[in-house]
Formats: C-alpha cells, sequence, structure tokens
DNA sequence: ATGGCCTCGGTTCGAGGA
C-alpha cells in the first residue's frame, strides 16, 4: 500500500497535473491539501473517472482538504471534533484498514501574528484528539502539510530562520508531541539524501537553489511504521509548467 | 531591500502563503 500528501495550492490550477502524476505514480491513497474549493466546485466527477474515490472538505480560496483513493473511504471524519473552527484543515478516512488522517496546519504567519497562538491551540486540539484516535486505530497515517520543519536539517538556512515561525521551539514542542504519541516519521527512518525538502519559495530561483524546508510529512502508529519498505520525496512534479511551491512525499507499506 | 512569486477575488491591487 502505498500512501501519499501533497499540498497542490489550488486543485483548480493543479487537477490536471494531479491526474497526470497518479497515472505515472500508482500510490493508493492521495492525501490534498490547500485545493482552495468550496464543495460544490470540488472536481470529483473527474477524479472518480480517473478510477478513483475522493472524500473532501473545502472552502472558497483558502485551506481544503481531500483523500484520494482506489479502495473505498469509510468512517470519513471532517475536522478535529468538539473543536470549533471554521477553516476547512482536517478530512480524516479508513481506507484498507489504515486510518488516514490529512491535514494542513495552519502557517501561524510569524510570532507576534494572531495566527500563531492559533496554530499552537489548533495543534493541541489535533494532538489531543490524536491521543484517542491512535488508541482506536493501532493502524494511522497522519500526512499532510504540518507547516513545520521538525529538525535543523529540514531547513535550507538553519541559522537565517532559528526561532522563526515554521521552526521555532513551541512549534518544535508540538511535532515532538506527536511523536510522543507514539507516531514516527517514516521519512527518517531511511537513508535520505542531505537538503531533501518538500517546499521550495516560488521567489528567489528557491527550487533551482534548492532553497527548501521539509514541512510535509508522513507519520505513522508503529503499527503501520514497522511496516514501512521506503518514504521518499518525489520532486519531479516541481519541475511542472506552473508547479505547486510543495511536491509529494510517498511512503509505503507491506 | 519590509523586495523578488503565485493564487484568489474581483477588478488591475491587497491578502496570504512559508
Amino acid at each position: 500500500m502505498k500512501i501519499a500528501t501533497w499540498n497542490v495550492n489550488s486543485l483548480k490550477v493543479r487537477l490536471p497535473q494531479v491526474l497526470d502524476w497518479l497515472t505515472t505514480t500508482p500510490v493508493d491513497v492521495l492525501c490534498l491539501q490547500e485545493t482552495k474549493l468550496d464543495d460544490p466546485k470540488f472536481p470529483h466527477a473527474e477524479i472518480e473517472a480517473a478510477g478513483y474515490q475522493v472524500a473532501f472538505s473545502g472552502q472558497k480560496t483558502y485551506n481544503g482538504v481531500a483523500i484520494v483513493s482506489r479502495a473505498p473511504l469509510t468512517d470519513v471524519q471532517i475536522g478535529i471534533p468538539d473543536f470549533e473552527d471554521a477553516q476547512r484543515r482536517v478530512i480524516a478516512a479508513t481506507v484498507d484498514g489504515v486510518r488516514v488522517v490529512c491535514v494542513y496546519i495552519p502557517n501561524g504567519q510569524a510570532l507576534d501574528s494572531d495566527k500563531y497562538p492559533y496554530k499552537l491551540g489548533w495543534l493541541k486540539a489535533l494532538t489531543d484528539w490524536l491521543a484517542d484516535e491512535v488508541r482506536a486505530h493501532s493502524r494511522l497515517a497522519l500526512l499532510g502539510d504540518y507547516n513545520i520543519a521538525p529538525e535543523d536539517r529540514d531547513l535550507y538556512d538553519p541559522v537565517g530562520w532559528a526561532g522563526q515561525c515554521i521552526c521555532s521551539a513551541p512549534e518544535r514542542a508540538a511535532f515532538q508531541g506527536l511523536l510522543d504519541l507514539g507516531l514516527e516519521d517514516c521519512f527518517r527512518r531511511f537513508e535520505q539524501a542531505e537538503k531533501s525538502y518538500s517546499w521550495w519559495d516560488y521567489r528567489q530561483a528557491g527550487f533551482r537553489r534548492n532553497l527548501g524546508l521539509r514541512i510535509d510529512h508522513i507519520l505513522a502508529t508503529p503499527a503501520l511504521a514497522a511496516t514501512c519498505t521506503a518514504c521518499q520525496i518525489d520532486i519531479e512534479p516541481r519541475r511542472n509548467e506552473r508547479p505547486s511551491d510543495h511536491t509529494p512525499v510517498i511512503a509505503a507499506f507491506s
């Protein structure tokens, strides 16, 4: 079973790239973030015509998440239970016995922004909910755009970025809080090239110069992580015309 | 250099992203 995550930065713009990618990259599940489409405008018919099922929760202009799957999606959950949030950032479903949780964690903008405490509060609500979810589902994957670079090696310029939003100590502590639930970072279970990133700024020729961040992650419960046979970042879609600023991350499970 | 790019809504500029 292969599971992937991709922040597409507008599914309206990127749908042809997503469908192309699915034909060349045989994944069973693809989690999408930043679809930026209200539910009535979600292109489910095009995705279904390609042979997939899809569950989605979106809004106009901002946010929006979806889970695309070859096999049936059951027990679809939208949002974090008992957490009021107007922003569409979470969708979960069960596929082939794996609980798949797709998240678009808030950006936070800057430490002095009111979006920053929102991000930290949001992460606490996510973690509290997942504590229950991992107890209920021994095989669970948490995939998405975390907007957190967990370690200095996940930033192209750790000195320049030190302490800033995306890698501040409270954000890294929140990421550690997810690991403390028993979740494992599938990417770091394997030897990886140095300077492996999943996002590059559109400005400054960021991709060409590999000025990137690793902020898109696949975490898995111990029972699922133990069956992980590979995890990689697929940078090819970042070379597309009109690319998303993020590129897919894929994990394979036996 | 408080820059640079891309997307959206809604008009031709501002907000948000990370």
